[in-house]
RNA sequence: GCUCGUGUAGUGUAGUUCGGUCCAUCAUGACGGGUUCUCGAUCCGUCGACCCGGGUUCAAAUCCCGGCACGAGCACCA
């Protein structure tokens, strides 16, 4: 067989078993609070696989935990909403599991009675330490006209929280005991945020989820590989059922290295105690807060594909992401001098002829039509950092500096010394730029060129980095928000 | 502990199905240089890896055996 010079792939490999046009892959998000950068990655695989084969992907809501991690009323618009901004398309379908209830409900009673289900009323521990022997409970061996009537119990309200689970029998020799007659749907008398107190007995993940997979034609399943017991326990579902499973495909954990793991849950309690000023607060690791600072979904698309699908577990660094960032926004982004810690100087022009004005291109390459025009006073100022003697006014003139005074001796580059940014005075106004830290946020105050801000604009500070224009106040100081450099 | 999964440069990744064309791809990073009146962009160069040990073979990143490391699951969460 020949073999191709080696040679990085491009895209995604290709899917086991995949019919053009008949493809059907789902993302399952508990919406629990919105999207987080791990989500995203499952929004750019879904979609991308879809697109690779003309097929659809399913938005599944998989919403059935009232107690542990309930739904968040307002995470189900976020949620489509951040869908469509990643992808860059919505959802192809949209479902809600805790709408689908009487669906789940009428199948668990279809496994009591074709014998393959049990109601359960063992406590969790008990169960656990016969499981573990593979030895079968009690409940097991009951007929069904009890599960039957047992199950009726579950429903109505007689039996109370962990007084009963259904399972799904399986082999209890099984290798692995996590999947020994797992269980299937539990009882919560808590109600639930969209559905209220309409059911007692609500679907576990496994159950649920398999039953919607079968439903809508589900033909590949991409998920962490931390779920490849849930695809074992389901594919022994399915086999009661007499149903063929899907496709399954898996990554590996990830975790970035300036935020670790992603954990909506924590990020919760985090902004309800005040740490952070909400989901789109710059420093989490959210869809929202990427996109506030300035993202493009393209750089998150183009990075998630780039890695690639594989099992390993992974560390990346935001760097990579801003690289991508940068390659999708650097010539599209407008210039701008930002002054940092400003250093107040004037400037003696005596020596030597010089314009008034001055065009400075918006930005060097010509991607972006246009110049910002500077009328140069006598008062200017440098970032406090750049002080030496010697320096180049970046687009203007060689100074020499003394005692805060720069003396033009050249507007030509006469030689290799350090170009500077600098401002005049009366092009300026006060800014403050701020950049996320881990868990703090660094102030730098400055002053900006005053030409042109729009607030939602991203510019590129000459020598300091992207940052988006936060607000644009009446008075007091332009607010940035620090993209990367 | 049990079950499952994964090990390629600093970080990711291609190549592993079917052994050779792999002194191992690409990106990111670091370093150096060209160019550009930004520490940006761009171009060029350099650095750096097949987890370990055996085996099979003319030939192993790739196949076999044995270790080791890391991760996940073992919830009436998703």
């Amino acid at each position: 067989m020949q073999r191709q010079k080696q040679q990085k792939r491009v895209g995604l490999k290709p899917l086991p078993n995949a019919i053009e046009g008949k493809v059907i892959l789902r993302f399952a998000p508990n919406p629990n609070g919105p999207l987080t950068i791990g989500h995203s990655r499952g929004v750019v695989i879904n979609s991308e696989f879809a697109k690779m084969y003309s097929g659809k992907v399913v938005l599944r809501y998989d919403d059935t935990d009232t107690r542990v991690k309930p739904p968040l009323p307002e995470a189900y618009g976020w949620i489509e909403e951040e869908y469509e901004w990643i992808a860059g398309r919505p959802a192809d379908i949209i479902i809600r599991a805790s709408e689908r209830m009487p669906i789940y409900l009428e199948y668990a009673k279809q496994m009591l009675e074709s014998g393959f289900g049990y109601v359960c009323r063992c406590s969790a521990g008990e169960f656990k330490d016969l499981r573990d022997n593979s030895q079968p409970c009690p409940c097991r061996g009951k007929n069904t006209e009890n599960n039957l009537s047992d199950w009726q119990s579950m429903n109505d309200g007689s039996i109370e929280e962990g007084g009963a689970v259904v399972r799904v029998k399986t082999d209890l020799e099984l290798p692995n005991p996590a999947l020994r007659d797992w269980p299937a749907l539990r009882i919560q008398h808590s109600p639930h945020p969209m559905v209220g107190d309409l059911y007692k007995v609500w679907p576990l993940l496994d159950f649920q989820s398999a039953i919607e997979d079968h439903l809508q034609g589900v033909t590949h399943i991409v998920r962490g590989k931390d779920l490849m017991d849930s695809t074992r326990k389901q594919t022994l579902l399915y086999n009661h059922f007499g149903w063929k499973y899907p496709e399954p495909l898996y990554w590996g954990r990830v975790k970035v290295h300036e935020f670790g793991g992603f954990s909506t849950s924590g990020m919760k309690v985090d902004i309800a105690d005040g740490k952070f000023e909400g989901w789109d607060d710059p420093r989490l690791p959210t869809i929202s807060a990427l996109k506030r600072r300035g993202f493009e979904s393209k750089a998150i698309r183009d990075f998630w594909l780039d890695l690639g699908l594989t099992q390993k577990d992974i560390s990346i660094s935001m760097q990579t992401i801003e690289s991508f960032n940068s390659s999708v926004i650097d010539s599209v982004c407008e210039r701008r001098t930002f002054v940092r810690n400003p250093r107040n100087m004037s400037l003696n022009m005596d020596e030597i002829e010089h314009p008034d004005e001055l065009q400075i291109a918006r930005h060097p390459h010509g991607e972006i039509e246009g110049v910002r025009e500077w009328t140069i006073s006598d008062e200017f100022v440098i970032e406090d950092r750049d002080y030496s003697e010697k320096l180049r006014l970046k687009d203007f003139a060689d100074v020499l500096i003394k005692e805060n005074q720069a003396i033009v001796n050249s507007l030509q580059r006469s030689d290799k010394r350090t170009i500077v940014h600098w401002l005049p005075i009366n092009q300026s106004r006060m800014a403050r730029l701020t950049t996320p830290l881990g868990t703090e946020f660094r102030i730098d105050e400055g002053l900006i060129e005053n030409i042109d801000l729009v607030e939602g604009e991203i510019l590129q500070l000459e020598r300091v980095g992207f940052a988006k224009i936060e607000k644009v106040p009446e008075n007091g100081p332009v607010e940035l928000l620090f993209l990367h450099g």
